[in-house]
DNA sequence: GCACTCCTGACCAAGGAGGTCAGGAAAGTC
DNA sequence: GACTTTCCTGACCTCCTTGGTCAGGAGTGC
């Protein structure tokens, strides 16, 4: 249940991409390194399963670099990190729904069917226009506006 | 973002000493790894880090097994889950809340808290008992209720 | 032709996942 | 006190992932 450097890295440049789509140009994958601070030759691997995954377009040569292949309001948090980390919540590297568990377990299936849909909740309504402008879906203020939200257990 | 086997093993293991708790006599662990088809000594390993956690207690000898430390009503999913796989939705093994983006990515940490909200809103409402009996709480049936919950994306 | 930039695969060290194995240490029974 | 039962613990194992680095190849633009 944690959210790899992978991830992290993949939605920061993103971000960054989403950030530069008014320019019209593309963006070296060294500008996207400086400016989010990511080892550029990892990165340049992250940004190809960007590209591999139809999220991100390139092109090589003097004023190549990338960009997003959609409008930034029409990619979300959740595309990416599958892109990156593949599918979200499976158990045991399955989907929760084609689990069958016995016994008193029985409605595990359930729960974590449920966690699924929670996360799925939030990545699936951010979209990189909202994180680059700070208007979060509501969802998310609900969410962090808890102040227990903020601290560890 | 997924469920090891070693969380759902020990949920499931969990949920099984909850079962048993109106026996009021310890269970061994080859009766759980049978109910839960979980390899024994794998098991073993996973039930000493939740005694070592103080949410299973055991005997040894005749006799003996495990058993809940507490009622099975005041365990939560979330518990076991952190007792054996660790704080839930680090990023880069790192809290959320001690992160700092830069740029476009600013944002960014708002949304790894939600992510975090609406897990913790998920796994510390189940408790064992609420499992066993089958009476989840009324966000997991919100969130199980959605048909789209229970396929694939 | 040359500089620039992405593309790709190979490699690498450390650690985690998912176990197995072997033995020791309490607890109960006879 | 011996013996059985069951938990306790550490060592070990294989495979895969994480988080990278390195070296070179292949388009693109001037």
């Amino acid at each position: 249940m944690r959210v790899s450097a992978k991830a992290d890295y993949a939605v920061r440049a993103a971000a960054e991409l989403a950030a530069a789509q008014a320019e019209e140009a593309p963006v070296k994958g060294e500008r996207l390194a400086e400016a989010q601070e990511i080892p550029l030759q990892f990165l340049e691997h992250i940004l190809l399963e960007l590209k591999h995954h139809g999220i991100v377009r390139a092109r090589r040569g003097a004023k190549g670099g990338y960009w997003l292949a959609r409008p930034a309001d029409e990619v979300t948090v959740a595309e990416i990190v599958r892109a990156v980390e593949g599918p979200i919540a499976h158990v045991q590297s399955t989907p929760p729904e084609d689990i069958e568990y016995r016994g008193n377990a029985e409605h595990l299936q359930a729960v974590w069917i449920a966690v699924r849909a929670s996360l799925r909740n939030v990545l699936e309504e951010v979209t990189l226009a909202d994180l680059v402008s700070g208007e979060l879906p509501t969802v998310v203020g609900e969410l962090t506006s808890a102040p227990d939200a903020w601290v560890a257990r």
